[in-house]
DNA sequence: TTTATAACAGACATATAAATCTGATATTAA
DNA sequence: TTAATATCAGATTTATATGTCTGTTATAAA
C-alpha cells in the first residue's frame, strides 16, 4: 500500500488539531479526545505519550490529569508531529530501496525524488499550528462536530475538574 | 511507519528500470531478474504478474518464456507502475484519514495536502522510462553491477534461448 | 510425443503495524 | 488517609503487508 502518513501519524495530527481549537491549558483526558475523534482510547493514549516525549503535549497524571499542548501554537509545525511519531527516516531513505543509493552513487530516481522529498519537508515545515488553526478553526469544529454549545460545555467541564 | 512507496512498488520500479536497460524484446525470466536485483524470486514473480495485467510487461510461458516490456519506453510513466501495483487510492484519500473530507467540507489540511498530492502525481507523470533510461542508463548499470561484458553475455544468452 | 522449463494460481507462513488488555503508579478531592 | 481517576508500561491480540511453498498449465526444443 502506498501511503504518506502512518495511521499513528494521522491520529496524532487529528488530536493536536483538536487541542489547538481550545488551546487554553486545560487538560483533556485521552478518553475525552478519543470519544470526540472516534478513535480507540488505548491507541490514542500511546500516541499522546509519544507526543509527550517530544514535548508537543504535556501530560498530567491523577484525578484532574490529561493532556494539553506543550508549546505555543506558533512553535509547533506539522513536521514536528510527523517526526515525533514516525521519525526522520523517510526523508533519508532511497525511494527505490537501494541501500547503496548515495549522493556519490545515486539511484536513477535520486534527483527527482530528492526534489519531491525536500518539497514535502518544506511544506510540512513552513506552517505552524497557529496559522492552520486561525485559518481552519471553523473546519476543525465542523469536522469534529464541535458547535459553540459543545465548546463552552467542554471547557467549563474541564475547568470544573480543576478546582 | 511513514512511507511513500510500498515494497512491492519499489521492486516493481527496480525491475522495470532493469528491463529498460536492455529493451530489445528479449524475455528475461523472473529468476534472472530476481538474482540480478537480489530480490526473492516468488515475490518478484507476483509483482511482474501485476505489471503484466496492466500491460506494462508482457509474459510468455514455456521454455523460452519470461518477461519483457509491454510498451515502448516512452509510453511507460512512473505513475503507471505505481498505479499498477498500489492503485490510485493514495491520490484520493484524505491525509488525516477523515472519511468526510471532501471539496465541499474539506479537512484542515485539505488544501495544503491537495497541492502536495497533485505535485507528486505530476512529477511521476511527466517523465517516461525513455527519458529516465537515457539520462540514467549508466547509473542503472552501475547500481545493478551491469558491465558491458555482462550485458552482451546476458543478451546473447537470452537470444540463444529463442532459436 | 516426450521432456524441460517457464509463468501461473492459490494456499501457507512470517513480519510488522495497529489495536487491545492488564496491572502499576501518580495525583488530587474528599 | 482513603478513594477515585488519570497516565504509564508492557504484554498480548488482531490485521495487513510481505514473503514462501506446492502443484498446475503452457510452450517449445529434442
Amino acid at each position: 500500500m502506498t501511503v504518506i502518513f502512518s495511521k499513528k501519524c494521522e491520529l496524532a495530527l487529528q488530536a493536536v488539531l483538536y487541542l489547538s481549537v481550545f488551546n487554553d491549558k486545560t487538560y483533556f483526558t485521552a478518553t475525552d479526545i478519543s470519544k470526540r475523534l472516534n478513535i480507540p482510547k488505548e491507541f490514542l493514549a500511546k500516541i499522546l505519550q509519544s507526543l509527550a516525549v517530544h514535548s508537543i503535549v504535556i501530560s498530567k497524571k491523577g484525578k484532574t490529569g490529561g493532556f494539553t499542548l506543550g508549546k505555543p501554537l506558533n512553535e509547533i509545525r506539522l513536521i514536528d508531529i510527523v517526526i515525533a511519531i514516525d521519525g526522520l527516516e523517510i526523508f533519508h531513505k532511497c525511494v527505490l530501496g537501494f541501500k547503496g543509493c548515495t549522493v556519490e552513487k545515486p539511484c536513477p530516481l535520486h534527483e527527482k525524488w530528492g526534489k519531491l522529498r525536500d518539497l514535502v519537508y518544506k511544506m510540512l515545515s513552513e506552517e505552524t499550528l497557529l496559522e492552520i488553526r486561525d485559518k481552519s478553526v471553523e473546519k476543525i469544529k465542523s469536522i469534529h462536530s464541535i458547535n459553540n454549545d459543545a465548546l463552552v460545555l467542554a471547557q467549563s467541564f474541564q475547568k470544573r475538574r480543576l478546582n
